[in-house]
DNA sequence: AGGCAAGATGCTCATATGAGCAGATTGATG
DNA sequence: CATCAATCTGCTCATATGAGCATCTTGCCT
């Protein structure tokens, strides 16, 4: 349209050349009027394309929607990165930041542990909080031993706020009820399953239902378990536990022989922060959402997406 | 930097969320002015882009820039597209607007060939100017049939202003020098001849010193001709003629057996638009642009960057 | 043709914004 | 520790801009 030419020209002047709209109005032959009403039309048609481009940018628009649609306390965005992948740090980064502006500060926080969360932690600055005990939500694992795995995620998180952590000494999956049954009896255990279940904030992830799971990379699974359990309607794990897209529990066996918080605290918790990263994880975190497992979501653009699709 | 943190979230609140720097500073505890300090910078420092997003958009920044360096009249660039190539049309485009706008239209235009004038011809809109004459400025190619060939270019841009149009009726090179000069002593080409050198402005493309050149593939010359004249220096031709990177010609004995206008009058006239696009042609557009051979420029935004890098 | 509704245009006026400046703060230096 | 330069801060004031409204076009239906 020869409406939207001039738009262009009104906005390479405006924006580029920055002139005053009376300016463009007097070169162009346009009323000062007229010319602020193409650089609205041209902002709204998508012409002039206004963007943040840093890392630490966030997307308040669609966290926006995700709260009105999802119904959630809060929602946090960080563009996913054109190329490859910095998307993981990114969200880390802003899940941090989350963490160090909340307030108030919880007295007790529960972790539960990935990939994802170690990046969290490494992301904290020292002295993000101080005096936070920090409590385990669900079995250890040692993700690889050379950052500690799941213990050493919860410690750096409470050293960096100068408090104290509470580690729960348990595997996530156990291989006979009775065993699971045995070490939640055990006083330590018990302890800290309260503590962590009384916690006044939650920071989880969660898992897709692959072979590339952690309980498969530390044998608490088989890959054929894993399989099993996503033709049964798995689509991830939260707290090492299996759900499936409404969020009920896949597998009940299995899910008594796993030692952690059950999700329902999560669901009952005013201030349950989850993170998550990355296309693979998409259908997990629509059902985190949905099911009301979370209140707070931290993610990159890409899934917050994934999440404002119908359906 | 901390500074550059809070930035960006100046930044996202005003232009994501239309919050005035008023509010803004409210809600960040910063003075109205600090607000708006901070935007004028998050502009300066790039991290916020405002970017014009349409196929005839203008790159007035690098357009003034080259005008500057190399001395031009005007200088027309547009973006180049992200992905694959929109590039010869957009700049085509160009070249048709602006010679729409050009004032005062010339009685006589001079315009060379090749694919990118076929495609600013089929760009002009009908009666674009009226009662310009159109006169060819070099041999006659017939680069392709269907699309009738240097001529019928020559005649669509004569057609859509309703003005006439003197064809050259001549080969581009001849084989032999005494061949050459019967035909230019020919009255009708003599005639043209002197109607071309004397046009108001001449609209011209040049060609890449390469195989796929034109001369090429019309049987003007053989490749190796072509690899010979680039073992020489050439870096490609203007109205058939072949330069090299100071603008000179390479191959006198050549020049002499090729018929058109000489190159000293695209230097003298005071309106000869060059239009240029895509990678191939870099080399000899620096070439036009420095030794003078153009007064107005119109090309493309990589193309553009080239011309402006130092040396 | 006449009349009417939808949209465009140019205005007034309140508000948002940037330039320029004076005072305050910081940090380096003797 | 005093001094001073360099930067930063919050201000006044002139200017640029958007909201809201009356008026004018335009196209459409009777």
């Amino acid at each position: 349209m020869e409406e939207e030419l001039i738009m262009v020209r009104v906005a390479e002047l405006y924006y580029d050349e920055d002139k005053t709209q009376d300016e463009i109005g007097a070169l162009l032959k346009l009323s000062r009027w007229k010319v602020g009403r193409l650089l609205t039309q041209a902002r709204e048609r998508g012409i002039v394309r206004i963007e943040i481009v840093h890392p630490r940018a966030r997307r308040l628009g669609l966290e926006r929607q995700l709260v009105e649609r999802h119904g959630l306390t809060a929602a946090v965005v960080v563009p996913s990165p054109d190329g490859d992948d910095g998307t993981l740090e990114r969200v880390a980064q802003a899940a941090a930041d989350y963490l160090t502006a909340m307030r108030p500060v919880p007295r007790t926080l529960g972790v539960s542990w990935g990939r994802t969360l170690r990046a969290v932690a490494e992301s904290l600055p020292d002295g993000w909080a101080t005096g936070v005990t920090v409590v385990q939500l669900n079995g250890g694992v040692s993700l690889n031993r050379r950052s500690g795995g799941a213990a050493g995620l919860a410690v750096t998180i409470a050293q960096r706020a100068s408090g104290h952590v509470s580690l729960l000494p348990s595997p996530a999956i156990l291989e006979r009820v009775e065993t699971k049954q045995a070490i939640e009896a055990d006083r330590t255990v018990a302890a800290v399953l309260v503590e962590a279940a009384e916690a006044q904030a939650f920071l989880f992830t969660a898992g897709p239902c692959d072979a590339t799971s952690a309980h498969v990379e530390n044998g608490y699974l088989s890959a054929s378990d894993v399989e099993e359990l996503a033709r049964r309607g798995a689509v991830g794990d939260v707290l090492g536990r299996y759900i499936d897209a409404d969020g009920n529990i896949v597998d009940p066996q299995l899910d008594a022989r796993t030692v952690g918080v059950d999700l329902g605290r999560l669901r009952a918790a005013k201030r349950s922060i989850f993170v998550t990263a990355g296309d693979a994880k998409h259908d997990i975190a629509r059902t985190v959402v949905t099911s009301g497992l979370c209140s707070v979501l931290v993610t990159d653009e890409t899934t917050a997406r994934a999440l404002l699709e119908e359906r």
